[in-house]
DNA sequence: GGGACATAG
DNA sequence: GATTCTATGTCCC
């Protein structure tokens, strides 16, 4: 079936795109070329891209901006906030461009797409290298791409060329040498594959195995008994078996999750009911823009996990009469849920909502006695209409439709333009 | 069915 | 003083 001398073979591509929020900044601000440049998290709380440069002055993902910022003019380290309007549309992008490679491609991530391909050894690797110099000259972002029999493999030969400069962003699996494949099995932690984190990696060393090679000669069902069918399917896939299927279609969600920090400590009952008005509405909208409706709502809110003197975490299930998208019955049952489990004078930090047991939109009609005068209306596609068009405090419903944006919203402090998403943000490209 | 746990990006 | 957000899968009761 496969691995005939000089025939063509099936594999899949995994091509991923270098400190992607990073990248995007460089785009449009080639000045950050070559310098540690950081992306923030929502409310710029913690690190979430970071340049090479900056993974050279030993910053991690994760790390609190609060303690990097005192010694950023020091060491030279640049940050900017989340721009997600810049970084999704490049990610479409990307992903448009991809699918002119093949058209069996699986979108994995924002960043990141697993592209079958067919053909010999030795054309996959120039495909590999025609798609990083397509995506580089029409988007102007890095990508590396690993092309192999499995997609766990091919994560893998993926950080083989991040991490080798040689091969120039592109590693195929059958074009590597098996030595050489061997010898960085052997050399790199058994952490450093999909699917293995850190508390499976501990287990893993209390068993002896520590690096990928000793895990690819694990038995793949004693391991599925000591673990579950994950670690199975890694082991085999690691022996080139695939067995993690490449899934094209965009999968309907399961649950719709809202959920923020506040940028200030939510304190009290009344705007506590705001939070969770707009948090709904927010959960509309995206309910709308997926054809979707819900049954189920859980709204819930939290203090700080680092806050030593205050730990409260209220939470409530309602279940809605029947599904639906309508934002003036999510609002009303969103303010409803928490109304007598927030005490004033508790200090906290983030809450949201949750959306489950989610349906296609008009799959099950209602009967007319459930329906409201607004839910035929889409209320939820127009809100979500005009916010795109016009910012998302233009509207809202109830408490939610202040004029003045509230203390506890996101900050967002250095944000770069949307450049590609705004008319008033565009790039002035001047020529002289 | 639901909670705990684990993982990913 | 300050530490993101979203989604999924498996196991086990």
């Amino acid at each position: 079936m496969q691995g005939h001398p000089g025939g063509k073979v099936d594999r899949v591509a995994l091509v991923d795109v270098n400190s992607f929020y990073v990248s995007c900044e460089r785009v449009f601000d080639p000045s950050l070329e070559g310098k540690p440049v950081v992306v923030l998290s929502n409310n710029d709380g913690c690190v979430v891209a970071r340049s090479n440069e900056a993974k050279a002055l030993g910053i991690d993902n994760g790390d609190p901006w609060f303690k990097l910022a005192a010694d950023a003019k020091r060491t030279g380290l640049i940050h900017r906030s989340s721009n997600y309007e810049l970084y999704g549309d490049l990610s479409s992008r990307v992903m448009e461009l991809l699918g002119r490679f093949s058209y069996l491609i699986e979108v994995y991530s924002i960043d990141e797409a697993f592209v079958s391909l067919r053909g010999t050894p030795e054309d996959l690797l120039k495909v590999g290298r025609e798609i990083k110099a397509a995506v580089a000259k029409n988007i102007g972002l890095p990508v590396c791409v690993g092309i192999a029999p499995t997609k766990t493999l091919a994560k893998f030969v993926n950080r083989v060329a991040k991490q080798n400069p040689a091969l120039e962003g592109v590693c195929s699996w059958d074009t590597l040498p098996p030595d050489h494949a061997e010898t960085i099995m052997s050399r790199v932690p058994v952490t450093g594959i999909w699917g293995i984190a850190g508390r499976l990696g501990k287990k893993l060393n209390a068993m002896g195995i520590f690096t990928i090679a000793d895990l690819k000669a694990a038995d793949p069902v004693a391991m599925r008994k000591k673990f579950s069918v994950l670690m199975q399917r890694t082991i085999m896939e690691l022996n080139g078996i695939p067995c993690i299927p490449l899934e094209t279609e965009i999968a309907t969600k399961q649950q719709l999750i809202f959920s923020r920090s506040f940028s200030t400590p939510v304190t009290t009952a009344s705007r506590m009911h705001e939070v969770m008005a707009i948090y709904a509405q927010q959960a509309a909208i995206r309910l709308a823009k997926d054809h979707q409706q819900a049954k189920i709502m859980s709204c819930f809110a939290g203090t700080s996990y680092f806050n030593e003197k205050f730990s409260s975490f209220p939470s409530a299930t309602v279940n809605l009469a029947a599904p639906t998208a309508d934002p003036v019955l999510l609002t009303k049952a969103a303010v409803g849920a928490l109304e007598h489990s927030i005490v004033d004078g508790i200090p906290y930090a983030r809450a949201g909502v949750m959306l489950t047991d989610l349906s296609p939109a008009g799959a099950a009609p209602q009967l007319p006695v459930f329906a409201t005068a607004h839910e035929e209306k889409h209320i939820g596609a127009l809100l979500g209409d005009v916010m795109d068009r016009f910012g998302v405090s233009s509207i809202g419903l109830g408490r939610a439709g202040m004029a003045e944006a509230p203390d506890w919203g996101m900050k967002r402090k250095a944000m770069s333009p949307r450049y590609t998403t705004e008319w008033d943000e565009l790039p002035l490209v001047k020529a002289s």
